[in-house]
DNA sequence: ATAAACAGAATGAACGTTCATTCCTATAAA
DNA sequence: TTTATAGGAATGAACGTTCATTCTGTTTAT
């Protein structure tokens, strides 16, 4: 098997498991059983665990990014740039249910507090298709003035739980309820 | 000490404790020796660790409904109703970060998953100020026709990710910010 | 009033289990 | 043969929980 294949391996057991069971229910043991390696394997791809956990979420965010920004409306209004991201984040994540769930587990532990401090202070410095989108926003006068974080929370926190609460079957979450979900996190922001 | 106390100590310090650490960082060893207490005491007044953190957790619910019953407008608008709960929720956890922080780790947890699972299916036989307030806006055709579960994630998702950013400093949420956050969600469930 | 007997609350060392990591052997490649 | 890779048993640290013992306050007997 080549490298690449091995190392990919590792990275989608453990995902899988720490999605499924959490942390907790993901000992390396489990992980490399389930990616069909020794133990010790693991260590010759990953440093160690937290190495592991941190390179299996860049994995995952860079596929998630790859997918935005397919077909992104560069050069249309914010409002549809926000139902393009806002959209595209509910379907990415609907596709893949187990990606989601890991991005739950990892933003809510001590990994991910350390991401979003990290991300927040590098934000101005390395822009994306999100800071482009609030500046461009508040420059136009078409979304509220408000903090970078406060906007960021008004769109993806709904979209956030909602996904949560489809994944734990509280809720289907077809294209109906997903449009109405976006539109009203839009009304949230819009001036 | 009466016996009451010596529960509230142990509950006082587990809180504090998975607050601040979360629960890997809050060894029962560690929780007692803060509480003041041996580890076998804390064995005396619960069954075990699972029983202590549920109890804890229902510590801090029953004082949030408390404070949020005060001067609750029962026969106001479903509007001012929206505005009390959501201004009620901001405030209560900003004088007191410590549940709120404890309140994030439980929910983001299997405790919580569970505690929501039970929630959502009682929800309807022991109606809270939350339940009334949905029933009342649809009833009055003040709010949009969404799930009970998304409306509840539209009112209170950005609180709580909000309130995060405060907690951590990313954000300083004082009343004009907390204000403008109400009023977006506000116009977010809306007709 | 004093002492003896009792009840049950408090204690923390000890136990068994689980886990990340290491280390040494076995296998494959060069 | 030599070197690099894979494997999983061994290791030690950390944890929740137990339980034999100590402590403390109350009741009973003298």
């Amino acid at each position: 098997m080549a490298r690449q294949e091995k190392r990919d391996d590792i990275i989608l057991a453990a995902m899988a498991l720490i999605a499924e069971q959490g942390f907790h229910g993901a000992p390396m043991a489990l992980i490399a059983e389930r990616a069909g390696v020794g133990i010790g394997t693991i260590y010759r791809y990953f440093e160690n665990r937290d190495v592991l956990i941190r390179e299996t979420y860049k994995a995952k965010e860079d596929r998630l990014k790859a997918f935005l920004l397919e077909n992104y409306p560069h050069d249309r209004p914010v409002r549809e740039c926000f139902f393009h991201i806002g959209g595209g984040v509910i379907h990415y994540f609907i596709l893949h249910p187990v990606e989601f769930q890991y991005s739950e587990q990892f933003h809510n532990s001590p990994y991910g507090m350390e991401h979003r401090r990290n991300k927040i202070f590098a934000s101005s410095e390395k822009p994306d298709i999100f800071n482009e989108l609030y500046q461009r926003g508040i420059a136009q006068q078409v979304i509220r003035n408000l903090p970078v974080v406060t906007f960021f929370n008004l769109m993806f926190a709904p979209i956030a739980w909602s996904l949560r609460d489809h994944v734990l079957g509280f809720v289907r979450l077809d294209a109906s309820l997903s449009q109405k979900i976006i539109e009203s996190c839009w009304d949230s922001v819009k001036i």
